[in-house]
DNA sequence: ATATTATAAGTCAAAGAAAGTCAAAGACAA
DNA sequence: TTGTCTTTGACTTTCTTTGACTTATAATAT
């Protein structure tokens, strides 16, 4: 259990029933004894856009980091990530959308983890490295299509 | 008795009761005195898909190992399934294994239809036609395995 | 109004932590 | 001798943590 993963628990933790919250980051920091630009590690590796969250904030007196929980548009949300996956997907990408996903209830947790497989190392792994994020792009878009279907 | 096989041992040890453990590499191989690299000979020779085994890790601060028995030894149809599988698998070779899961009601509609289309050939569009089966291969055995997880 | 100061967040690069890869060397049986 | 299995270590990649420095905003003083 990482710092990085015990803010981020913390965090999802906050928004248990609001899907929108406040918080401070140094003062935050300041609870948890780590440096502040930790709170922008976790904020920027585990709640992008990708991840179903989107990140307000202000600098300066009364300065603030405000996180929405991105509202789920239902049925068109895999259509929206098919258009969004360009040639080529990066494992830690598909990874996102699919968390996110799974945080929507559109996907459950056996075909989360079913496509998981399908887009891992191991699985590509007679695909040359260089090569492996063009094969992801497009199983991941066949998957996706399926589940939209 | 080689190093490999104590190790091997020593891990089956530690799965006795949970079916499921998680180990450091570093300080698994500290323990032993080996090489951290010995520890993945050990994983890519003794607990392959075809062992029934499921392993899974992460790099950097806070890494680990997490390896995974699948239940009720090679009882399962899963591993037996895994086990007819060489390093190649022609599309029509994985259709019949899928349909024949879906028959038996191992898995459901949704996931076959996944499972299918992450190996279809347009989700293989960009591997050369004569790597495909290789890639079904690999690809397929790590969905079964997620399954039986 | 404007300038100054205090407050708070952002950025980035470097260091640290842990696992992965691969080729070369060793051991050993057929 | 040859081929397979084992062992090692150097190098790579990925993820985390920190701290020094920068930028933006609000509050206050002039």
């Amino acid at each position: 259990m990482t710092l990085s993963s015990a803010i981020a628990e913390m965090i999802v933790n906050m928004m248990n029933e609001e899907n929108e919250i406040e918080i401070q980051r140094n003062i935050l920091a300041g609870q948890l004894g780590c440096a502040p630009s930790q709170i922008n590690y976790v904020l920027s590796s585990r709640f992008t856009p990708e991840h179903g969250y989107f990140v307000e904030s202000r600098r300066g007196g009364g300065g603030f980091i405000k996180i929405a929980r991105l509202p789920s548009e239902d049925d068109t949300i895999i259509v929206k990530i098919i258009n969004s996956i360009g040639c080529k997907a990066e494992k830690k990408t598909c990874e996102s959308y699919i968390s996110n996903l799974l945080l929507q209830k559109t996907i459950d947790e056996k075909t989360a983890s079913v496509m998981r497989s399908a887009l891992s190392d191991k699985a590509l792994k007679t695909v040359p490295f260089e090569k492996r994020s063009e094969v992801r792009a497009e199983m991941f878009k066949q998957m996706l299509l399926a589940l939209a279907t």
